[in-house]
DNA sequence: CATATTTGCTTGACCAATCAAGCACCGGTT
DNA sequence: AACCGGTGCTTGATTGGTCAAGCAAATATG
């Protein structure tokens, strides 16, 4: 593109352009391909297994809304939405929560348990075919400390 | 490689986890942000951008349907949807195709280009402050040929 | 040629996410 | 103890995408 206006930034480099755009396809294409790799293997969607992942992490599998929430990436009214798709198969049950009675905690059920058991193996397998392989012999450790900043730190202005 | 229902797969490594857990959030959070940067500069919504951005790398300015929505990561219902958008704001145009009259293409108007050239700053300022900022150092080109891969790779099952 | 199939795109129905508004409860103030 | 701003979550309306069905033009087939 020619840049003819006024204010003119340094453009980007070839190597950045091209990581920028396979990016963009990635984060289009991986979560898609991921999620029907699993649910044509198991019935579990992307957002109700990482819903249930997080959930199983905890020492006694229960989390307040607002923190599984974050951990899902998700808005709380989103997460609402998605708990109450899991509490309707059974896989997830919801309890108000003793110290705060406009909490609530989602619980992990034996159901949902036994279902993630079942799903982990297509999703894990799934995410090394669609992923995982492409990196082989690169700085792993100093990609993950990459991508954790760019996910978590605000913007220096 | 190929075991999608297997029954104890090698679980992954803490670098492997690291990398995928962030790579999660940051898929989540950087559309996000950086439509949201645009938006509140310029007031063109991510997608729409993509769209006049491939438009304006062709020569003439206009490409078919079919093309478009592969280029910007879009169903083909999805692509007319948000060309529509466009349509209506005046910055892209829809012409019959001449040599294949079921076929439309879709032309970047003056206004459109005009548009496009203010948001693009904003969209650089925007990709290196949430992105690139933090690969500094990195091997680019390596890292963009994984993700190349990784996006357009089909599995190899 | 006539008709069947395929292709390119749009439209309709749906779905999962978002934001904004609402409700119930908490905690500090008076 | 009655209030009142703040918090935790749900609900309603909207949005931006998908898939499936439809339509018109192109192409292959009898």
């Amino acid at each position: 593109m020619s840049n003819t206006s006024a204010a003119t930034p340094q453009p980007l480099t070839p190597d950045e352009e091209a990581l920028v755009r396979a990016l963009g396809q990635v984060m289009h294409v991986l979560p898609r391909a991921i999620d029907a790799d699993m649910v044509g293997d198991r019935q579990l969607p992307l957002t109700e297994y990482t819903a249930l992942m997080n959930l199983s992490e905890t020492p006694d599998r229960r989390m307040r809304m607002n923190e599984l929430a974050a951990l899902c990436h998700l808005s709380l009214s989103g997460m609402t939405r998605t708990i109450i798709r899991l509490e309707t198969q059974g896989l997830v049950r919801r309890e108000r929560c003793e110290e705060d009675a406009r909490g609530w905690n989602a619980v992990l059920t034996d159901a949902g348990y036994a279902r993630l058991e079942e799903s982990w193996p297509s999703h894990l397998a799934a995410v090394r075919r669609r992923f995982l392989q492409h990196f082989e012999g690169l700085d792993l450790a100093a990609l993950a400390r990459a991508f954790q900043q760019a996910g978590t730190a605000e913007p220096t202005d």
